[in-house]
DNA sequence: ATCAATACGGAGTGACGTTCCGTTTGTCAA
DNA sequence: TTGACAAACGGAACGTCACTCCGTATTGAT
C-alpha cells in the first residue's frame, strides 16, 4: 500500500523526448554473429528467471552461470548490471505489449481486451522488485519509462478502440489513464494474493462496458 | 514529483503495533563506559555528515575515519549498516521533536508552531536521501515508522493545542494529517528549491489560522 | 595500585561488480 | 574446403565493500 504506488508514477514522469536521432540504421554492415545472439537471449532469459527467484540484487554470476556463459560474456553483451536489468525490463515490455497483437487475433475485440488487461496485471506484479533498482537514479534506466509508455500506450489504444468499434466499450477513456489505473492497482495489491486485483480490474472493465451503447458511438 | 511522495506514505503504513514489552527497564544494573558513550556519539554525528554530504550508500569505513574510530568500534556499536542509517534517523527525529518544547519556550504559540514545522520541513528535505533504504525491507528499519509517528504526533498536537488555546489556529486539524501533507510537500518540492515548499507550508498556516475565531472554540 | 571487564583498532575474510587478456569460434573470400 | 581474421568467448584477477576476529588498550570499582 505505501511503496509500490509509486512503480507506475514513475513511469509517468514527463520526460523530454529529444528523439532527435537515435538508431539511425537497423544494419549499417554488421551481422550479428549467432553465437553471440544465442549469448544475448540466453543472458536475458537466465537474468528474468533469477531476478524473479532471487530478486535484483542477485549477483551477476548466478546469472552468468544459469545462462551457462562466462562472466565476461555478460558484460561485452551489457556493460553495468543495470544494464542487464533494464534489458530484461524491456524484453517483458516487448513480449506483454506483443500479447495484445497475438490476443487480438484470437479473440473477440472484448475479450482481448479483457485479457491483455490481465496479462499486463501480472506484468506488473513481477516487476514490483524492480520499483526500487528504477528509482536508484542510474542512467540505464532513464529510458525505461518512455520505452513503457511508448508500447503500452499503443497496444492498449489498439485494444480499445476495436472494443469501442464493436459497441462493446465507452470510446472516452485514455488508454494511459487506464494503464496507470491498472498499475496502481496491481502493483498495491499484494496483501491478499492476485485474487483481489483481478477481481478490480474485472470491475474496471465493467465499468468501460457501462454506457458503451448511450455514448461516444460518434467514433 | 514520483520518487518521494511514497516517503511520508511509507511512514505511515499501518503496522500492528503489539508493543508488548520491548524496552523492559532503562538501566537494569549496567553502566555505560564514558569511552564507549564517546564513540557511539561520534558515530552517530559523523553517519549524519557523511550520509548528508555522499548519500546513504557511502561506506562504512568513511563514517569510521571521520568519527575517528576503528571499523571494529562502528560495528560493536551498530551490529549493521542498516542500523547505523536507523540510529541516525532516530536521533535526527528525537532533535526534531526536541525543538518542539525549546521552540514553546522561546515564542509564542502561534510563532513557535509556524518555526516548527519550518523545521520539519527541513528534516524531511534532509531525509530524501533515506526513502531508497526505508524500502529495502531491511528488519533494522521496520520500528521507524512506528518511531516517527510516535515522536512527532505529539509534539505537533501540542503545539497546535497552544495555538488554539491562544485563540489563533482551528481546533479541528489531526497532527498526523499534517505531518503527512507537509511531509508530502517538503519531499516533493525538490524541483524549485526550497523557496516554494517555505510558501507552501505558510499556506498551510494560513489555512490553520482561518477561522480561528469561528470554530472549533469549544476545547 | 590492582585487576577484571569492557571497549578499542585494524588486519583478515568472503562476496561482489567490473576489467583484462589469452583462447576459441563463426564467417566469408578464395 | 580451407585459411585467416575479426569477433566473441571464459574466467582469473583487481579493487571495494560489509562484516568478523582477536590481541591490545582503557576504564572504573576495589
Amino acid at each position: 500500500m505505501f511503496l509500490i504506488c509509486e512503480w507506475a508514477n514513475c513511469m509517468s514522469q514527463t520526460k523530454e523526448t529529444p528523439r532527435t536521432e537515435d538508431a539511425p540504421a537497423k544494419e549499417p554492415k554488421k551481422r550479428v554473429r549467432a553465437d553471440a545472439q544465442r549469448s544475448t537471449d540466453a543472458l536475458l532469459e537466465a537474468a528474468k528467471f533469477v531476478f524473479e527467484s532471487s530478486g535484483v540484487d542477485a549477483p551477476v554470476r548466478e546469472i552468468a552461470e544459469k545462462a551457462g556463459v562466462g562472466i565476461g560474456t555478460v558484460y561485452r553483451n551489457f556493460p553495468k548490471r543495470s544494464d542487464l536489468i533494464a534489458g530484461v525490463f524491456r524484453r517483458e515490455v516487448d513480449a506483454c505489449a506483443a500479447d495484445a497483437a497475438e490476443l487480438t487475433a484470437q479473440h473477440l475485440p472484448l475479450e482481448a481486451l479483457r485479457r491483455w488487461l490481465h496479462r499486463y496485471t501480472r506484468f506488473i506484479a513481477t516487476k514490483k522488485g524492480l520499483a526500487k533498482a528504477l528509482h536508484s537514479g542510474d542512467p540505464a534506466f532513464a529510458s525505461l519509462p518512455d520505452y513503457f509508455r511508448a508500447n503500452f500506450e499503443p497496444a492498449l489504444e489498439t485494444l480499445l478502440a476495436a472494443s469501442h468499434e464493436a459497441g462493446e466499450v465507452r470510446g472516452d477513456v485514455d488508454a494511459y489513464d487506464l494503464l496507470r489505473a491498472i498499475g496502481n492497482l496491481a502493483a498495491a495489491g499484494g496483501d491478499d494474493g492476485p485474487a483481489h486485483t483481478e477481481r478490480m480490474v474485472d470491475l474496471l472493465i465493467d465499468g468501460l462496458r457501462f454506457g458503451a451503447a448511450t455514448r461516444g458511438q460518434s467514433a
